[in-house]
RNA sequence: GCGACCAUAGCUCAGCUGGUUAGAGCGCCGGUUUGUGGUACCGGAGGUCGCGGGUUCGAACCCCGUUGGUCGCCCCA
């Protein structure tokens, strides 16, 4: 019989068991107990969107809408996408079932994301992230806020140390269509000294050019107008108060004037938590505000600010975690007692201790098997002589004897 | 979308300038230490060398293609 060829996963995507799976679980778990410190209620968006919802509000021309989304014709002919991020989604979800009612209101949420992109470190076609978002506050206690919920999270994820917030503005709409035009106006001077991928993206995407990595570009760079100089008297003082509010909670951070979003939809507060412990894709925490995008989406002119965090990411840098330890496992060594075995499971497990048997391979080895789980306590059950013979072995402490109790007093 | 490197047992890997039946450790299965014992020892199962083609008397090894992985570019969290 010919053997089938078995199928190979989509590329890009990764199964998880064991050690990643607990770091993984432990961002989450983190993350939405912070969430809760912070008022930010749980919130679920579909997967699936109208393709505009993304395409409108990312910006047609970025790459992520241009050539990284996984979109589709549905049955019925529509046009439907894989959600590429968090942010459209919950902006369209709140004008279609208006949360304007809430404002200001906190919403977190964490799952899966698509983009089409070459894997590697840091990076796949199925991802997962955090997502916080405070919508209808233009207040910049709101930005402060969310900067302090990611500067906590961190510190309780135990990253923090390798991490540094990077901070800047990008001004009101005003300041930045000021800013972008100098921006333009200095790139097609120097046209000619731009790398080919800074050409295009002088057309695409001009701010793009100012945190690239070319050699030549960076002189151009460095020597372009700073937003400091654009920015209009009310962004200048969002700002201020912005930076005033961090440092009066305590969370360090660092002026990046060459700090931009990719998305269209940024404005005012924009930031990165950064390391260099991930290679290529360092930015680990990131966001800031778009107050324009629910008012571009068809909905009500409406503030808001959020930041989205990468769970792989944020999962690699994690110490790994202690392996969850066994609290009893049985040892049977006498398969006519399995039924003794598997009350003994039942009772143990009913008294709250996680508990395993070793059933399987010759019984003499099973006791072997059995203490190499490192179960805190061992019971071996078999028979001697005709005689049905329970013992419990353990290293006397407290949690064992109880865990050892739980057994006897059941019986 | 571009580039570099990689793909051998369930896992981690070795395998010389191309040369008999492709190896190790761990894991798995069985046995010995006739035993209250996390030890040690013996044995066993398990491989179309990612896939397809080519060169050669002969390919895990060289060449081409393909799929996947890794790391950069790009993009982004």
């Amino acid at each position: 019989m010919a053997k089938i060829a078995p199928p190979q996963p989509v590329r890009g995507t990764q199964d998880m068991l064991g050690d990643f799976a607990d770091r993984f679980s432990h961002v989450v778990d983190i993350f939405d107990r912070v969430r809760r410190l912070y008022g930010f209620k749980r919130v679920e968006v579909p997967v699936i969107e109208p393709t505009a919802v993304f395409a409108r509000s990312l910006g047609e021309t970025t790459d992520v809408v241009s050539k990284e989304m996984y979109s589709f014709a549905d049955r019925g002919g529509d046009s439907i996408t894989l959600r590429p991020e968090f942010t459209a989604g919950i902006a369209r979800a709140y004008i279609s079932n208006g949360w304007q009612q809430h404002a200001p209101l906190r919403v977190a949420t964490h799952g899966a994301l698509f983009r089409y992109e070459r894997p590697q470190k840091g990076r796949y076609r199925q991802f997962h992230q955090l997502d916080a978002e405070i919508l209808g506050s233009d207040s910049p206690l709101a930005d402060v806020e969310l900067l302090c919920f990611a500067d906590q999270l961190l510190r309780e994820l135990g990253v923090a140390d390798g991490v540094t917030l990077q901070l800047n503005t990008l001004g009101d709409a005003e300041s930045r269509d000021a800013w972008r035009g100098a921006l333009v106006a200095h790139f097609a001077a120097h046209r000619g000294a731009l790398s080919e991928d800074s050409l295009t993206r002088l057309d695409k995407n001009p701010m793009r050019i100012l945190d690239s990595k070319d050699p030549r570009d960076r002189p151009i760079a460095d020597a372009a107008p700073d937003i400091d100089a654009f920015l209009t008297p009310q962004a200048q003082d969002f700002f201020g108060a912005v930076t005033a509010g961090l440092d009066a909670a305590g969370v360090a951070w660092q002026r990046n004037s060459r700090l931009v979003r990719g998305l269209d939809y940024y404005r005012h507060t924009a930031f990165e938590f950064v390391t260099d412990r991930l290679g290529a894709q360092g930015t680990v925490l990131g966001g800031g505000r778009y107050d324009g995008l629910i008012e571009n989406l068809g909905g009500p002119p409406t503030p808001a600010v959020g930041w989205a965090a990468g769970i792989e990411r944020l999962a690699m840098l994690l110490d790994a975690p202690p392996p969850t330890q066994l609290d009893a496992v049985i040892a049977l060594e006498d398969d006519a007692l399995l039924g003794d075995a598997l009350a003994l499971l039942r009772r143990l497990r009913d008294a709250g201790y996680s508990a395993d048997a070793v059933t399987s391979g010759s019984p003499r080895k099973r006791f072997d098997k059995a203490a190499k789980s490192g179960a805190l306590v061992l019971f071996s059950l078999g028979t001697r002589d005709g005689a049905r013979q329970f013992n419990a072995r353990h290293d006397g402490g407290e949690r064992a004897i109880g865990i050892e109790a739980a057994a006897r007093t059941a019986r």
